[in-house]
DNA sequence: GTGAAAGCGCTAACAC
DNA sequence: GTGTTAGCGCTTTCAC
């Protein structure tokens, strides 16, 4: 059957020989040199479509010493819709490029996601794009210094100095609170995930901006950190409501938090105020309003990529680092009945 | 500043040269044969740590013909969260087999399909998963006759012979229509993608299926067909729902289709039944009942990648085709409330 | 156990 | 314009 039978595929040597031309030749036709007679163009294309000869890219980037045509894209996981937007918008820059993606899940692991790294310079990438999940980033330093070019998106880097993308986590927060605050309520129950995240960390200083600058005591009872997943997020949002002098409005951290609050809100028929950081795809649909602090995924993504292709293409300015902004939004299927 | 001079990266021969030894015998010690003394071994690894040697992949998989450790998915779109999970799991099982992954979307266009794939084969990749948008696969068979493993995910190949793995989408669509039927539904409002996608085809032809079997008269006014965009299905659910003699439920196609309905009958608040093909992520926070025909999409990803590793290591059997069952569920956030 | 030389498939340099 | 030669970085002979 087909397939079975693996004939060498054809060389460019192969190709000579078909064509009766010789082997440099034939590095012209592919590579598209005007400089050769057309009828020998027509020749070599001929034998090429004859044999089924097919440019074997890793030899041609190993002598002529350019670039690889590859990036990688290192991220906590591709099935997050956060991530998989940033994929699929680094991709689509990446294509523009003429560059394709190689896409790792580090998981949130610090020691995958430095192997990862090397694992990518091995390859011989152009540049990386890293969501860094781990603290310490200087085990990139000697690839850099030999000419990897590296941005780190949604988190700064620490121990190095390097491009970086990343939101306005702190502003974000506080004005969400913010507005919570302005709308009268003054026991507001904030969840969010590990501090050990960075985005975490600065959406929770902004969360006690806004608390401090209204002069909101501060109830340690009403702050839960390290909530990673829904159902985590939903027992909190019951035991906070459960207990005595309960919030009448909660500040969520990111989206996974924010759909398990809803779910337990919802179950419940509460009426409590919900906020939450990051957007999501049916937020429009969901069966009660609430409030986000949205941002454009895709100029995340864009913006690293494109950061990323300038250091390629020989930027040697000092590092950058971009803040996206944020916005408030109202989201809930109660707005599309108006 | 750093990585502005690039000091050209160090090779074997520059890490023979610093450890004193040959660089047949550094080749063997990043390739960890054991046939090499202890002394010279740690002498290499010095070697390699202080000039921060990095073996070039590319060099390796050219000379020695192994694989390159790399396979190639093709999707529509990697922004679709059925995509991204599919990617995912790819991307999972991939490096299982230590082996890196390549996706890129073809955005439901057929000649940029077979470029991508082409430019893969270029690549070397040691195999490729496609979600074929086209109807003709014949392009693929020069390079699957000199050895480039393919399976065809969620739609079967056409014009050759291929590994495919696929949703059971007629007797999905079936059991929906039947179950609406039963809960005494006649006029059913039925709306899918392009009969030019091969699982809108099947699904249709399931729902056919169901209300022939039903003795159910056929109307063409109740069927849509050609629906890609949540938008669209907005506009044609009210167009249904404004006619004379409108449906008592709805069955749609697939997510996108499913979502745009939701949103049109709670804006109205109108109560015809909904039952849709594809689950999704918040469906059960949706804001009224829906049914749903579900499958494991991750199974379907895994399913692939297992097949398509068979394939490159070796196993020449003929060519199989797996069909992933479906089940109806319930779903909306009443449900959360009992 | 170790090393010298050849060569994977291709392109840069140089000749013609 | 075209062809010959050397060599990218590595691994495979096959000697020693």
């Amino acid at each position: 059957m087909g397939g079975q039978d693996r004939p060498r595929r054809p060389t460019v040597s192969d190709v000579a020989a078909t064509a009766g031309v010789s082997v440099k030749t034939v590095s012209r036709v592919i590579n598209n040199v005007p400089t050769v007679r057309p009828e020998l163009v027509e020749q070599v294309l001929v034998a090429i479509g004859e044999l089924g000869f097919r440019r074997n890219d890793m030899a041609s980037s190993l002598r002529s010493g350019r670039r690889t045509a590859t990036i990688g894209l290192i991220i906590e996981d591709l099935a997050n819709p956060f991530y998989s937007v940033i994929a699929a918008t680094v991709a689509k820059v990446a294509r523009s490029y003429d560059t394709h993606l190689i896409t790792v899940s580090s998981e949130e692991d610090p020691r995958l996601e430095q192997r990862q790294f090397l694992e990518l310079c091995q390859r011989r990438v152009d540049g990386l794009i890293i969501v860094p999940a781990g603290s310490d980033h200087s085990y990139a330093r000697p690839e850099m210094e030999m000419g990897m070019r590296v941005v780190f998106l949604d988190r700064p880097p620490s121990g190095i100095l390097a491009d970086s993308v990343v939101i306005d986590n702190a502003r974000g927060a506080r004005t969400g609170v913010e507005d919570l605050l302005a709308a009268g309520h003054s026991r507001i129950g904030v969840i969010t995930d590990s501090p050990s995240i960075y985005t975490a960390r600065e959406r929770l200083s902004g969360v006690r901006t806004a608390l401090t600058e209204a002069g909101i005591p501060y109830d340690d009872s009403l702050i839960r950190v390290g909530v990673t997943r829904p159902e985590e997020a939903v027992r909190v949002v019951a035991d906070m409501l459960d207990g005595a002098d309960p919030p009448t409005a909660f500040f969520t951290g990111n989206n996974r938090i924010t759909v398990g609050a809803v779910r337990e809100l919802c179950r419940r028929g509460h009426d409590a105020a919900l906020t939450g950081f990051d957007d999501f795809e049916l937020s429009a649909l969901m069966p009660r309003s609430l409030s986000l602090i949205a941002y454009d995924v895709q100029e995340l993504g864009r913006t690293a990529a494109l950061r990323l292709f300038d250091r390629i293409g020989g930027d040697g300015s000092w590092p950058s680092e971009t803040v996206i902004g944020t916005r408030l939004v109202r989201r809930g299927v109660e707005l599309l009945k108006t």
